[in-house]
DNA sequence: AAGACGTGGAA
DNA sequence: TTTCCAAGTCT
């Protein structure tokens, strides 16, 4: 790539480079339908697309279709889950699995509004699954796409804290006419963010892009507002992970003695994350005063 | 509109 | 060892 390419545009560079360079994730094979689809997006939600692999692979078997799941307890749900973190997300989708059972023909809506009316289906998700499962021309913005964009064409090194308005038309922007060539642009420049254009080092040596303004530029050094960096050790968030560990491998509900001992270090904190816990939906409460995850007692 | 919300691997 | 990062969502 990269000799003479004259005209074929960002969007054809990126098409060329996906289509020799792509990964061949399960969910993107042909026939995936809109329900498997949307497990894959909601399980890479923050999380690595290594650590979701064998994790999907055993839900799109396990629960075929939303009412499989429904049909699940939540508990099973989460101790499927596993340890791929922010578990709200696997109750998010068991309520979801239920809502498509009941209101929706056991599918998965192909509209936008419709999908973000869903729990855990955010603007991103909702876009996401109308682009790639139903084909619609419809910007789909992640934080790749937001690193690319805000590489090549605004010439800045780092996206910066996200406006979804903004983002949204920054990419309608760049969307091919047809909603084939939208779908199969939006699918490359993701996949460019995450395999070339990466937030740490980025692999500009082996870029098939013509353009860059970031390049053009020099690579200027981001300047504007960092995110703060989140703590984790000594968290509730940890605390909380704790506890749910400890639910995960107990077979029933287990007694308070042994989540005590799983969060030793400020038990005021440890009763504040089971409090939060609770509230969640993530734990319940026996009659007998044990505590399970959801729907396991 | 910042901050909460998990987890593990790489630099 | 510490920090950063990974296909965000919700309040």
């Amino acid at each position: 790539m990269g000799t003479a390419t004259g005209g074929l545009g960002p969007a054809g560079e990126l098409a060329g480079w996906y289509a020799a360079c792509g990964r061949d994730l399960p969910w993107r094979r042909a026939g995936t339908d809109g329900w498997r689809i949307l497990l894959s997006e909601v399980m890479l939600q923050q999380t690595p697309v290594a650590r979701v692999l064998p994790v999907w692979e055993r839900w799109a078997r396990r629960w075929p279709a939303p009412s499989a799941m429904a049909s699940a307890t939540a508990g099973e749900v989460l101790r499927e889950w596993g340890s791929l973190g922010y578990p709200r997300r696997a109750l998010r989708l068991h309520e979801c699995a239920s809502i498509l059972a009941r209101e929706h023909g056991d599918t998965v809506p192909g509209k936008v509004d419709t999908l973000l009316g869903l729990p855990g289906i955010g603007a991103y998700t909702a876009r996401a699954i109308a682009c790639f499962a139903y084909g619609q021309r419809v910007p789909v913005v992640d934080i790749n796409v937001r690193r690319v964009v805000a590489r090549t064409v605004h010439g800045r090194g780092d996206p910066g804290p996200p406006s979804t308005r903004r983002d949204l038309e920054d990419v309608d922007a760049m969307l091919p006419a047809g909603s084939a060539d939208a779908a199969r642009f939006s699918a490359a420049i993701m996949e460019f963010g995450a395999l070339v254009c990466t937030a740490r080092a980025p692999a500009c040596d082996s870029c098939p892009l013509t353009e860059c303004h970031w390049r053009a530029l020099g690579f200027p050094i981001y300047e504007g507002p960092r995110r703060a960096t989140q703590k984790f050790e000594g968290t509730d968030r940890q605390a909380r992970g704790r506890l749910m560990a400890v639910l995960r491998a107990a077979h029933g509900p287990v007694a308070r003695a042994r989540l005590d001992v799983a969060w030793t270090r400020d038990p005021a904190q440890r009763d504040r994350a089971l409090g939060t816990l609770l509230i969640d939906g993530l734990v319940e409460q026996t009659a007998d005063g044990m505590f399970a995850l959801p729907g396991e007692h």
